[in-house]
DNA sequence: TGTTCCAATGACAACGATGACATGCCTCGA
DNA sequence: TCGAGGCATGTCATCGTTGTCATTGGAACA
């Protein structure tokens, strides 16, 4: 029961009274029209609120005005805000914005990146499962921007944090608030970006002298649900940490109830990624901010650049984005005096 | 310097030693092919490792196997919780999820779903930004469904809280616990379903007997930019209010600082949305939860069963997801006994 | 044995747009 | 005045797939 059928060229250049090609140069602005053909052809384009079939031009053209972005789950808060980033500045700038979740899966994450090739993508944006994670896929000259974490594919370029770096300052913020034993909470060091925390966090640690505890290493929390266990078994320990890193916004997320349920509120805590109520909890949670606006922008803006159309001289070195650390409390906790842990340490929950 | 090109169904057809046409049977499952010649053909395609071309099959065939949502913005953690659980169902079906972002331009989002329909998605999720913000589209026959928010198109069908009933509960909870001034905080109610919470609440406050104050209505909180202001001011109120209720979580998420800053914590509030932190603040943030997960999963639902071939006989009536009032701490609080204002109600802030 | 019918396959056009190339006309310089 | 050259426009084929219809060969039936 359609009423009208969807107006194509042809019926536009029929009422233009020009030739289909005519009319397809002007949707194209080709400068070869004369004005005043011009002029009769975007008319009748208004009059019959023409719009053109991406499906057939992209099947003629092989390119198509869109951008695929691959994360691992929008769902998180620091991935909400960095795809938002993203699909606000491509879509500004005209392309349509395709987001998928890999849900961490490695074989989905390549699925995907195929289809957006076999749909033409201008170009992907992807957080990468892990860093060879689109390794060996044929996808022509399909331009790669990887955000968040490095990422391996000829010709791609990384937009990321220095994970190392920012890693090495939380710990050395603790360690120069004269803690010694800290823990640090993550999620599998398969990611690239957590193996660097981990990296920075260590190299924290050796610069502070302290020695390296494995039971203050918890890289098994695949996400917030794992965190509540952890942190349990970090204070069951005999000699509890008396300091926390998390490694990312969603962990951080977690630690803070676990924390609350624990009654262990006086242990430093310091979060990677920042998050809307840090400053309104008690303590008020210090954090590294690694900006996912930032990071997402700049993404875009690397995209953008390799859309360009002579872009052939573009680097491959991965881009840094500046972060910093935000004193809020939580970071700046001394340590609790030193107890033998005796009983189990669960008590309960404050009312 | 491309090594391979793509695979096309003709040089499947060729390996295979049949038609092009008996290869596209063989991908679209027709019957009518012998099991023999089947198996060349699906061989062939496993050893070229073919995938078809979507814009030529959509262009050719008329539809394609993608869906299109649009929301506000993608950043806020509600609708973030809501795209994710739309696309992880949407996915799982088969389907590529469009997501893009309205920025609560009623233009934008008109565009919007008429590019998706150019695109030939199957359908489309919408959260609109006023009811009527589809009206007089030509979509043709695309299916549409509305989340969050009630809208209207042909055919059409809301998949909704049930805000009225919310906010009357919401409003009562407060009253019971002796609330005679009770400030509500929200955006614009130009959208349904803030609307629809305005209209709960005064019924709640109808039903307590109180009568309406036009000074405790906020409804010009366009985001959480707008909050502070709105909540300094409804505290230099000469009788400020005793209970606060944000009509949505984003605002819910700029009310807890903005309290805090005014040293104003000891003020019942009461979240329209429930978000990560609010269980370890100081009082706990009570909270309505109108799971975004299970609106995302209902509206995905409703559109796949909208999707289905004969899908002809479906019901075009709201459908109603359940919520709920989780109690925490906040929205319990005594009123505190009414002072009158005197000095500038901008206590400094605690460190 | 001849006719009918169906299962299996293929030839061809078409979807809506654009690229390569051709054409006609007008201007300009020799 | 004529040819070169450029501008404006048109013709035709094509992108990869699927719908329509035709064709083939054999099984089933009278």
């Amino acid at each position: 029961m359609k009423s009208h059928k969807e107006p194509i060229l042809r019926d536009v250049a029929m009422m233009a009274e020009v030739s289909i090609k005519t009319a397809s140069r002007v949707l194209n602005n080709d400068p070869s029209v004369a004005p005043l053909t011009r002029a009769k052809v975007l008319e009748a384009m208004r009059e019959l609120d023409y719009r053109p079939d991406p499906a057939a031009r992209s099947l003629r053209a092989g390119r198509d005005r869109s951008v695929g972005v691959v994360v691992e789950g929008i769902g998180d808060v620091f991935v909400a805000s960095l795809v938002a980033s993203i699909e606000s500045r491509l879509s500004d700038a005209g392309y349509q914005v395709l987001i998928t979740s890999s849900h961490r899966d490695v074989s989905r994450e390549r699925a995907i990146v195929q289809d957006f090739q076999q749909r033409r993508c201008a170009g992907v944006i992807v957080m990468p499962c892990t860093e060879d994670s689109l390794v060996g896929l044929r996808l022509g000259d399909l331009p790669v921007v990887f955000v968040d974490r490095v990422g391996e594919f000829p010709g791609s370029q990384s937009v990321v944090s220095d994970d190392f770096g920012l890693a090495r300052i939380a710990g050395k913020h603790l360690t120069s608030h004269g803690h010694r034993r800290i823990a640090i909470v993550s999620d599998s060091q398969s990611v690239p970006t957590t193996r660097d925390r981990h990296a920075g966090f260590r190299q924290a640690m050796e610069d502070g002298g302290i020695t390296f505890d494995p039971d203050l290493v918890r890289d098994d929390c695949l996400d917030e649900s794992y965190v509540r266990d952890a942190i349990n078994q970090l204070f069951a320990l005999d000699q509890p940490p008396t300091a926390l890193i998390a490694t990312n916004t969603r962990l951080s997320i977690g630690v803070v109830p676990a924390l609350h349920l624990v009654g262990r509120t006086d242990t430093a805590f310091l979060a990677f990624g920042d998050f809307p109520m840090a400053e309104s909890l008690t303590p008020a949670i210090t954090a590294i901010d690694h900006s996912p606006h930032r990071l997402g922008q700049i993404a875009a803006e690397t995209l953008l650049a390799r859309l360009k159309p002579g872009a052939l001289d573009v680097s491959t070195e991965p881009i840094v984005v500046p972060a910093g650390l935000i004193v809020r409390g939580s970071g700046e906790l001394p340590p609790r005096p030193t107890t033998q842990n005796s009983s189990a340490a669960i008590p309960a929950r404050a009312t």
